[in-house]
DNA sequence: CGAGGCCTTGACCGCGGTCAATGCCCGTGG
DNA sequence: CCACGGGCATTGACCGCGGTCAAGGCCTCG
């Protein structure tokens, strides 16, 4: 049940099997369905996954009512709702499995009696953020200024799961493009 | 001349004046011209950068040799180029000046030292990098499909020094918008 | 088996990009 | 101090990328 996180955290450093163990008893194992809402808009993010298995989204919605598809995270990362989850203000999106999924969930007590208590989790915390920067300006960069046949090879490039994964329609909405776009652009590769 | 930076310090926690001081003590004080580049394509970053006073970009070139201005950061920010920082590769950008500057820079030996033996300061670079991160998020999200009206909107907002300070060409390529575009806009508000 | 949602594809058109002309600002050198 | 030159801002004309809308077919789930 462990076993992927355990792999996670031992890519990060040296630790003992004791520190791990107390690291892995803190985080509780759920199950979902697909298409299943872990936070809602405006709600407080107390938990931070990890996926062990499964696919998770970050999503928002528009003023005219649809979705646009901010983050998709995949098994062996962790997601949470980040700015809610720090500052402990009422989240500007929502988290969601796209498929049936297997989470380990930790709440954010733990997390941070850990961050706290533990040197090298407080290393891996700041790694997932450090990461996590390194990857939203990786973004930034690969989709400013380019045109919609530019992004696509891009994300077949650095995120080449998202497109096999993902439908049409949320990837679309994720490259700031449209589905009928993505459409023909996939039919010509 | 470290006054600035004791408040930035001051902000994130509470701290005894020596400790204050022994950080500061790290921190060089460098004078610059306009458009004066502090780090090149390719190079490697080895210094943090505190800004004073004035004004610093991050860029990069497309292959038709155009500048995509990526980052604007001004008086009491911090700036580098993070991931050359972090892991000490080559640099995928520029940092610049865009206007005369005074800003105190820290190396990267004696940043990590501070981190490593300074419990607040190491609370203050997860702080910094938490910020980043959310602030790259929030720009991902505040132009995810959008218009270039609703953008150029969306920097009056969250970013209102912005269009004052910086040049009309740098916002536009910041903004992902041609500089016509940007004109135009602007003359009707 | 029926219904709803998504993907695909065609027709249309509008936002915003390119190109070019003009004018302004500012730095440099005589 | 003024004359010149280069770069940027502005604005108009044009047009192409990509968005919207709609129709048809497929898949999924009740």
């Amino acid at each position: 049940m462990y076993s992927t996180l355990k792999e996670f955290i031992k890519r990060k450093g040296e630790i003992d099997n004791k520190s791990l163990d107390e690291i892995c008893s803190h985080f509780q194992l759920l199950k979902t369905k697909r298409n299943e809402i872990l936070l809602s808009y405006n709600q407080i993010a107390t938990n931070y996954y990890f996926i062990n298995k499964g696919s998770v989204r970050l999503f928002t919605n528009t003023k005219e009512g649809q979705e646009i598809s901010r983050y998709f995270a995949f098994e062996g990362n962790f997601v949470t709702a980040l700015p809610s989850f720090i500052d402990q203000k009422p989240a500007e999106e929502f988290i969601q499995t796209i498929e049936r999924s297997e989470l380990l969930y930790i709440s954010r007590i733990d997390f941070y009696y850990l961050v706290d208590t533990m040197p090298l989790f407080a290393k891996i915390y700041t790694e997932i953020i450090e990461l996590g920067f390194i990857v939203s300006q990786k973004r930034i960069y690969g989709f400013q200024g380019f045109d919609a046949l530019e992004k696509v090879k891009w994300v077949i490039q650095n995120q080449p799961k998202l497109l096999l994964k993902v439908s049409n329609k949320m990837a679309a909405s994720y490259l700031g493009i449209s589905p009928s776009t993505l459409s023909r652009i996939k039919s010509k590769l």
